[in-house]
DNA sequence: ATCCCGAGGG
DNA sequence: CCCTCTGGAT
């Protein structure tokens, strides 16, 4: 092997960096409340249909207190169009319900303490810790992360954890959520799931993938 | 492994 | 019609 797999990872990282020096979390939100709540909504949804949905329910159910005690009715018509929105609706609310009871009206910062709300795993913890808390506490992997980290060729992994722990010996801890972020820009801008952009891809000279291809 | 679920693109 | 979108619970 030329490169490292330590090393190839990094500079995947350093030219999405370049790509995408402006990379942020999309979501729209004002608390850390809101940001939980818009990244349960974001499962299996594009971030711009939350974006949509997120300024009417924040406008009506601005907290987790008033969320909590809302009729489920006019929680789940709010976020419909963002799909799966029984569970998100009911999930919402049950992690209102919780941070109200239990974590005195605030998110928690640890991420043992988030995985104990109902809709939260790992994506979502990583998502709140970083974004709302500054707490890198791991990779976040969602369907771009896990779809390109299998192409570059980061991962043979499926499954969201172990890609996670790959990830997380591949790059420096401060990385590990700017490395998500930018890989998640270039998923949906270049590296998309139906039919790739390979003629405009930066990366295709690290790209197990696109190497593949080429043999063939 | 399967279910939840709407909207947009091809 | 089929696939995909910052998943999670059973």
């Amino acid at each position: 092997m030329r490169l490292t797999k330590k090393r190839k990872a990094q500079e995947i990282l350093s030219i999405l960096k370049t790509l995408y020096p402006d990379a942020t979390c999309s979501l729209d939100y004002q608390t850390p409340v809101q940001l939980l709540v818009a990244t349960i909504l974001s499962a299996q949804c594009t971030d711009e249909r939350v974006n949509k949905v997120t300024p009417n329910l924040f406008a009506r159910f601005p907290d987790a207190p008033s969320l909590a005690h809302a009729h489920r009715e006019e929680v789940e018509t709010l976020i419909r169009s963002t799909g799966f929105f029984r569970n998100k609706a009911k999930n919402i609310q049950g992690t209102c319900l919780k941070i109200v009871k239990e974590f005195n009206g605030e998110v928690p910062q640890t991420m043992k303490e988030l995985l104990t709300l109902p809709g939260v795993a790992r994506k979502t913890a990583n998502v709140v810790l970083a974004h709302a808390f500054g707490i890198i506490e791991g990779v976040t992997v969602d369907t771009h992360v896990k779809r390109l980290s299998n192409r570059l060729g980061l991962t043979k992994n499926s499954q969201p954890i172990q890609i996670e722990k790959d990830l997380m010996k591949l790059l420096p801890q401060p990385e590990w959520e700017n490395f998500s972020i930018s890989i998640i820009y270039h998923g949906r801008a270049v590296c998309n799931a139906r039919k790739p952009q390979c003629d405009m891809c930066q990366l295709i000279h690290l790209c197990s993938d696109y190497k593949k291809n080429q043999k063939k």
